[in-house]
DNA sequence: CTTGACATTGACATCCATGTCAAGGCTTAC
DNA sequence: GTAAGCCTTGACATGGATGTCAATGTCAAG
């Protein structure tokens, strides 16, 4: 099948189905005429790949999922490389979630302090949290920050 | 003070000073010789400034902290567009921590099912998580997906 | 005057995935 | 033959904050 209809079958534009070729995540035989040629199992990595986007990853991370398939796996994770970086991508998860959790706690906390009486009520959770972590921690590019972080 | 001086203070970049400037964060006199010109008020705008950044707000974000200091507020959160800024960044932090514990739980999923041995300990915690919600969902770019979202 | 430090503006790069457009080729139906 | 649809490549844009560089001006010390 041309290009057309990949794009139609897995809903991804020609302009990214060009971009995975370009970073070589997929590729395809060209007819006489130079256009692109793709069968049946190019719609099965594509897939796999938009799978894995819509998942969070990266378009790199798809990489070994891809090579597995193409390597004849029933499956992109029956591969170790693949498991590899679910396990990278749970620590990369866990580590934002963990960060936010933090950032909301702060923001709350300056919220509060500027609106006493229109707190919200989940902003009480937050009585464990260590008002001072974040605003030691200083700006991201490590700007040393006035004394109260949020102004 | 020049610009070189608010950026050896503040410990950020003169670049960063003149986009700010650019946005309309900042401002400054200009000396007959066209060098920019700042004050001491100048240093807690900018301050201000890289305290939100650094709490993961946009500089956009920014900008009615940066007016109420200018209207001389003691503190940028002292304004009631402030506030509405807070309110909109807890929103928003909520809201990415949800997806990203969602997809947490489906990437933990993926990998349990990938590697049954392996798994992490951490996963039993998904008991309660709806897998097959991310699968449903659908790539990012509404692309539908495979069966099995992630392969 | 020379030199070195600091300043200016403007332009482009970076990151990643995708959109948009131009110019031109290929195929098929009418 | 013409027109329409599809294809090609290449280039540039987008988002947001910051880095890098070129060309040039300014200032102060030696």
């Amino acid at each position: 099948m041309r290009i057309g209809e990949l794009a139609e079958r897995t809903g991804v534009s020609t302009r990214s189905l060009r971009y995975y070729e370009q970073q070589g995540l997929i590729t395809a035989r060209r007819t006489a005429n130079g256009y692109r040629e793709y069968d049946e199992s190019d719609v099965r990595l594509v897939a796999e790949i938009r799978a894995l986007l819509a998942a969070g990853f990266a378009l790199e991370d798809a990489r070994p999922f891809v090579n597995c398939l193409r390597a004849g796996h029933p499956a992109g994770d029956a591969c170790p490389e693949s498991v590899t970086v679910y396990r990278r991508k749970l620590a990369e998860i866990d580590a934002e979630i963990h960060d936010l959790i933090r950032r909301r706690a702060d923001v709350a906390d300056q919220l509060a302090r500027a609106c006493p009486g229109c707190a919200l009520t989940r902003e009480h959770s937050n009585d464990h949290v260590d008002h001072g972590e974040l605003r030691r921690a200083g700006p991201r590019r490590g700007q040393a920050g006035p004394r109260r972080v949020l102004g």
